[in-house]
DNA sequence: ATCTCGTATGAGCAATCACTCAGATGAAAC
DNA sequence: GTTTCATCTGAGTGATTGCTCATACGAGAT
């Protein structure tokens, strides 16, 4: 907790803010994902940022189900629940298929239930 | 997968969409988290769901740093930096502690770790 | 073919967001 | 005390978001 060797307009040239510690910035640095991955990870996550979207998901990690009656699960109009569903096919994080005229929905994978899962751990635990 | 009881107007009264299947509703629908929970868990997306924080919470991930090495990392304004940490504060995703003049941040708990790693699981896997 | 049901989609709009800029605060150096 | 450095915070702004409404599509039923 005490490395600072404090060099202004650090190492590579050209930086406007001032480091403090180049090293760990080039390590860390170094090991980001690349931009495509993190991209697409905030993607993801801003699937999952929704309410109502959550609603969706939580719905369907328990039970494969109609546009109507998710819009029901939801809270929302069918319209809106079109909407969003069309957002989370396009992220791949839901498959669907045909059943006469309706179109039932369900979970692409398992990434999904883990991501609510994890998540719904840190929501339940934390105080405030 | 061909449980259609087809009510219209069901159940339980005032309801404007026709629902498809009662029970499978009522089942989700009771399975749901609260709302505390489910509108926190929106709100820890959330604050996943934006590439700038993304960046940030990677880097918090393997060192702790200070708000200007952040900005490095991230490559947005100290100021902009020191708004998204705020609202990771806000969330508890973030803890900080000062150190002379510079505010060092880390990550809260593992919680964080663990849903970016699940995160870029999906993000790296899937095609498109 | 037409009609209806379930769903999908485009336009439009209020709310929210992530940034910039300017100014305030807190701690150390003078 | 004043100055300087690192960070924080409020106001303002263009871009994005999630909804509604109207309309279009696709598959049975007639």
């Amino acid at each position: 907790m005490s490395n600072h060797s404090d060099e202004t307009i650090a190492s590579a040239g050209e930086c406007v803010t001032r480091i403090v510690d180049a090293d760990a910035v080039e390590r860390v640095a170094s090991a980001l994902p690349g931009t495509a991955a993190r991209e697409r990870l905030a993607d993801v996550f801003r699937a999952l940022a929704d309410p109502t979207r959550i609603r969706l998901l939580l719905a369907l990690s328990r039970e494969h189900l109609c546009v109507c009656d998710l819009s029901e699960v939801a809270g929302v109009s069918e319209s809106a629940t079109s909407h969003q569903l069309k957002m989370l096919r396009d992220l791949r994080l839901v498959d669907w298929e045909r059943d006469g005229k309706r179109a039932v929905y369900r979970l692409a994978d398992d990434h999904v239930r883990d991501l609510l899962a994890v998540g719904l751990a840190h929501a339940e635990e934390g105080p405030r």
